[in-house]
DNA sequence: CGATGCGTTGATCGGTATCAAGGGGGGTGG
DNA sequence: CCACCCCCCTTGATACCGATCAACGCATCG
């Protein structure tokens, strides 16, 4: 664990190596995966006393910890930082309604193809290399993200198989073998 | 409508009167609706160039326009004030992640019963007369808000209208009998 | 007076959850 | 080094919730 929904947010983390999971728990001990976070990624900014939700590792890694107090006096003295943090928050909401929109109104299929896609994406905005992609989250996390269950996860990874759209090399690695396909399937269900 | 997705921000909007809801559009037709705001809140701020979402007026109403470019000489004679926009911005992304895991991983019922609550939320913050709340929007823009369809919604308020849990004493106006009953029903089915 | 939009209710279907059983890999401790 | 355990994954059978299809009532408006 980073930290933890509800405790004193002391510091920010930037992300230098490693993927975080983001979650919110539920009453009833369920899981909501809010999102995945990547290097270079900055987690557990902003203004409130605590942390709004659970980050946690998925691999090994590490961050650049910045102590909250010191980002204060940083963003008093250069003001065009706080337009930056601005910037990122904007940016985390309007995935963040995408995500509802995927959530909310799509098919288990559709659902995974855009996580699918969203995860290329991220690797291809780092300019790493794409054959062989690393996929640190297990199916039960894939599930709460997507708010299906594991099962349904694992159903859905295994008809993309068979249709040879992706490929498992090797436990948490995935090749993507046909990106149109997957496409086509997370835009809607026709074809 | 007040604006759309993809139109040029020009100004943001301070909601002085009315009810306004905010919905993406999906390519097969569908909406979802990511979230209503009211007056005192304040929407289309930012910094990307166009706006992330629809903004559709539900009832008769009236806004304060800030003009972009204003708003920006402002904030470079107030830098304060940049801070409220991220307050805000972090504040809507705690909220649409609270929506997020409503529409995620809840029943109908519980997310009906969430919706219901969440609109007594807001009344009593702005500290309006609860006996008998407005409810401007339609069966349908619930059900885009929640990941339901119109149907579904409609048979749960009837459901929660047998119950005596509420009732509809005209149009678009809600009257919250119990909600207690609200809370137990979002927080999980058991009970 | 017809048209249109919103709401209600009923019947049926299907997708996904749930329940269940078993396999495999990696880590740990004996 | 090996055996065991735990976690993750897979696959199957079944149930159920909510979507879909359909019909109708009611108000508002032209």
């Amino acid at each position: 664990m980073v930290f933890r929904e509800g405790d004193p947010a002391l510091r920010a983390f930037s992300i230098v190596e490693g993927v975080v999971k983001l979650s919110r728990l539920l009453a009833d001990g369920k899981q909501q995966v809010v999102g995945f976070r990547f290097p270079g990624d900055i987690i557990g900014f902003g203004t409130q006393r605590t942390y709004a939700f659970d980050a946690e590792l998925l691999t090994a890694g590490h961050f650049c910890r910045i102590d909250r107090r010191k980002l204060d006096q940083l963003l008093r003295r250069y003001p065009l930082m706080e337009r930056r943090l601005l910037d990122l928050c904007l940016q985390e909401l309007a995935s963040t309604q995408d995500h509802l929109v995927t959530v909310g109104r799509r098919s288990a299929e559709s659902r995974v193809a855009t996580f699918l896609l969203g995860l290329i994406e991220v690797h291809r905005r780092r300019a790493m290399p794409l054959a062989e992609l690393p996929m640190p989250m297990t199916r039960s996390d894939i599930g709460d993200f997507l708010g299906l269950t594991l099962e349904t996860v694992s159903r859905t990874f295994a008809a993309f198989k068979r249709q040879g759209i992706i490929a498992e090399p090797g436990q948490h690695k995935l090749r993507v073998l046909n990106s149109d396909a997957l496409t086509r399937i997370a835009e809607g269900d026709a074809a």
